[in-house]
DNA sequence: CGGTAGGTTGACGTCCCTCAAGTATTGTGG
DNA sequence: CCACAATACTTGAGGGACGTCAACCTACCG
C-alpha cells in the first residue's frame, strides 16, 4: 500500500506534501494494521512511540474513572491522525477503540515529527490541524457543558453529518455506527436515557433509523434543536 | 518593555527562543494593552490579525448561546497565548474576557506564526504547546462529562492549584479570583448551586475563603473527591 | 446614607439516573 | 433452517441532583 495512491490522501495531514516528503512519511510508517470493533487501537501509556492515522473504519479516543465510567472524548475517521500518547492527562486510564472494523496506519512518532517540521508547507498544516482540533474540542466542551440531553445527542449528530459532508457525501443519509451506550458515553447521560432521546427525536422526525449503522437526518429540524450549529 | 528581560518569558511559547529569534517576536508586536477586569480583551470575529500573551492578570474564554448562556471555555494566565479568532466553530458568539485586571502582548499572527515556523528550536515549543493544551481539553471534557457538580468544582480548584505549583508556589494559598457565576459557567451549572457547593466544600474544611480572590485549599482532601486528578 | 455587586437560604419543579422487566435483533452451532 | 444465547434496545416507576424563583444578607464604595 503505496501512500502516493493512498485514497484518503487527501483528508490527512499530509496532503500538502510533495512527493518525496511522501516518501519520508511512508519510510516511517511502521505497520498498516487491521482491528476489528471493539478492538482497542492504543492505550495511554504503551506504544508511546506511535502515531496513528486511521486509513478506514472510525475509532474513538476514551477515559476511563477509577469507578469504571467511561468517557468519549472524540472520534476519528479516514485521514484523521491518532496521538495515542498525549491523550490522558496526569496518569488517567484511557485508549483508543475501534468503533467499527477499521485500519490504522502506524508511524514512529519521532520521525514522523522531524518529517513535518522539516518542511513549512507540512508544518502549515499541522498549524491548521491543531486549530481545527482545537475548535472541534470547543465545541464538545460547549455541547457537554450548557447543552441538555437532548440538545448535546442533536449536536452530535450534527458534528457527524458535517464530517460526512466535509468529505463530499452530499445527502441526509450518515454512517452512524454508534451504539446508546457510545452515545451516553459520548455526551455524559445513561444509555437508557440516550435511548429515550434517540426514540424522541425519531418520533419527531428529526431522524430515522436506517439500520444499526445509519441515520437519515433532517437537517432543518436539527439545526431547531441546536440552536448554534 | 523588552522581550529579553520580560519576567514572563520562561512560560511564554517562545521560552527556547534565542535572543535574535527573541528580536523578532518583539518585532511583531503591536501593542502591550492594559484591560480591567470584566473588559473584552478580544472577540471571535474582529482583530482575528492579532494574537496575544497574556503578560499579568488572568482572562478566560467563553462562548454564547443565543438564549444568552455563557460557558467558559478555558482560562489563560501569564505567558499564556491567546488565539482570539480560532476560538469559536462557525459562527458561534464568544470571546477573551479579563477576569481581574490584566495586560496582554498582541502580536500580528500571521508574522508571529512565520517567526515560529522559521526556527526549529520553536517549532518544538509549539508543538508541546498544542499537546499539553489538548490534555487540558480533554481534561475539562472529563470534568463535564461525566463528574457531577461538586467533583467538577473540586477539579476546577485543583486545576489551579496545579497550574499555581508549575509556576513555582508551593503553598496551598492560591489565587482564584472567580465570582460564583464564573464557576457555575466554567463547569455548567447554576451560580446559585455553585454557590451551595462552594459552602459545602466550605464546611468540610477541603477550601477556605481568604477573602474575595484567594483559597487555602486542602490538596488531600481535594484528591479525595477528584479521584483521577 | 443609599446603591451596587456578590453571596446565602428555602421551597418547589424538572431533568436525568437507577433499577427492573421486557422486547427486538444479531450471531452461532447443530 | 432452527434453537439458543448474547447483544442491543424499550418502557415504566420512583428517587436524587440540579434548576428556578424569590427573599434576604453582607461588604464595599461613593
Amino acid at each position: 500500500m503505496n501512500c502516493r495512491s493512498c485514497k484518503i490522501r487527501e483528508f490527512a495531514i499530509y496532503q500538502s506534501a510533495t512527493e518525496s516528503e511522501l516518501d519520508q512519511v511512508m519510510g516511517c510508517r511502521k505497520a498498516m494494521l487491521t482491528f476489528k470493533k471493539g478492538q482497542l487501537v492504543a492505550d495511554g501509556v504503551k506504544n508511546s512511540q506511535f502515531v496513528g492515522t486511521i486509513y478506514s473504519g472510525l475509532a474513538f479516543s476514551f477515559a476511563l474513572l477509577n469507578d469504571g465510567r467511561r468517557q468519549i472524548i472524540s472520534f476519528y475517521r479516514e485521514g484523521d491522525i491518532v496521538f495515542p500518547p498525549e491523550i490522558f492527562a496526569r496518569g488517567m486510564q484511557g485508549g483508543v477503540r475501534a468503533l467499527t472494523d477499521c485500519v490504522v496506519c502506524q508511524f514512529d512518532k519521532n520521525q514522523f515529527l522531524e518529517i513535518i517540521k522539516s518542511s513549512n508547507a507540512l508544518v502549515s498544516s499541522y498549524f491548521s490541524y491543531w486549530f481545527d482540533c482545537k475548535k472541534t474540542y470547543e465545541e464538545r466542551l460547549i455541547q457537554l457543558g450548557m447543552l441538555n440531553a437532548e440538545e448535546a445527542v442533536a449536536s452530535l449528530v450534527g458534528a457527524f453529518l458535517r464530517r460526512q459532508r466535509e468529505r463530499g457525501g452530499m445527502e441526509n443519509r450518515i454512517t452512524f455506527p454508534l451504539r446508546l451506550g457510545h452515545i451516553a458515553e459520548a455526551v455524559g447521560i445513561t444509555e437508557i436515557h440516550a435511548g429515550r432521546i434517540m426514540r424522541t427525536l425519531e418520533k419527531r422526525d428529526v431522524i430515522k433509523r436506517d439500520g444499526p449503522d445509519h441515520l437519515i437526518v433532517d437537517e432543518y429540524l436539527l439545526q431547531q434543536i441546536v440552536q448554534f450549529l
